[in-house]
DNA sequence: CCCCAGGCGTCCA
DNA sequence: TGGACGCATGGG
């Protein structure tokens, strides 16, 4: 099946999700360092408390101990960890006067960048890229892997970079689509893809074989 | 009790 | 370069 099929069908099925559930460029980022391997409902729960405790602007986090932050974020697990990097990522931030200045650069020269910081690795990049800076680059996740092998759509699923480059060829380059293809992807594989029996259920599948997609 | 969730860094062959 | 492992909470 070709992506951009794949795309109207979730589109049509699910609609627009108007992704990142976020309220600025900053919270975003927070949020997807502290969604790593982690549900977003226990993110929420940590997203709120460091609202309520100020914690969601550069400033006021890089000037945090770690500990502060630990103790705001512990339902999103890992949160020694994250709370070192979501320090760094502020006082990162610092540094530069604003977030527009960082996301005013070249795509590669900022993917590059976010790479170089701790915690943030390609998804992470990526989303980053996608949701906050608002440049087109399609984000690759577990779940876009699950659903690439089980449709399949490509047998190019195991490396990030290769599945990427298999979506960049075969999709136009968009940010406004790249934003909601991925949305889409996580809503329909938290529907249908979390057991492989359930795969059978798949309207993709019962549309596919009505087209000869498969 | 188990497995999983919108990963990443480190270590080791 | 790639595979194992630690990180840790909350829900099913």
């Amino acid at each position: 099946m070709q992506p951009t099929k794949l795309f109207e069908l979730l589109l049509k099925y699910y609609g627009e999700q108007g992704w990142w559930p976020s309220k600025t460029s900053f919270e975003m980022m927070v949020g997807a360092i502290l969604t790593q391997n982690t549900s977003w409902k226990n993110v929420e729960k940590s997203i709120n408390e460091m609202r309520k405790q100020g914690l969601l602007k550069p400033i006021t986090l890089a000037e945090a101990s770690t500990k502060t932050i630990a103790a705001a974020i512990k339902s999103s697990g890992y949160y020694n960890q994250k709370a070192e990097r979501l320090k760094l990522l502020a006082e990162h931030t610092q540094k530069y006067s604003s977030l527009q200045k960082i996301f005013s650069k070249p795509l590669p020269e900022l993917r590059k960048e976010l790479l170089s910081l701790k915690g943030i690795g390609p998804e992470t990049a990526d989303s980053i890229i996608l949701y906050a800076a608002k440049k087109p680059i399609f984000v690759i996740d577990a779940y876009t892997k699950r659903l690439a092998e089980r449709l399949p759509l490509t047998k190019e699923f195991q490396d990030y970079n290769a599945l990427q480059d298999f979506f960049h060829k075969n999709t136009p380059k968009s940010t406004q689509a790249y934003n909601e293809y991925h949305a889409l992807i996580v809503k329909h594989c938290k529907e249908y893809c979390k057991k492989k029996p359930l795969c059978s259920e798949c309207f993709l599948r019962k549309d596919c074989s009505r087209q000869g997609l498969l």
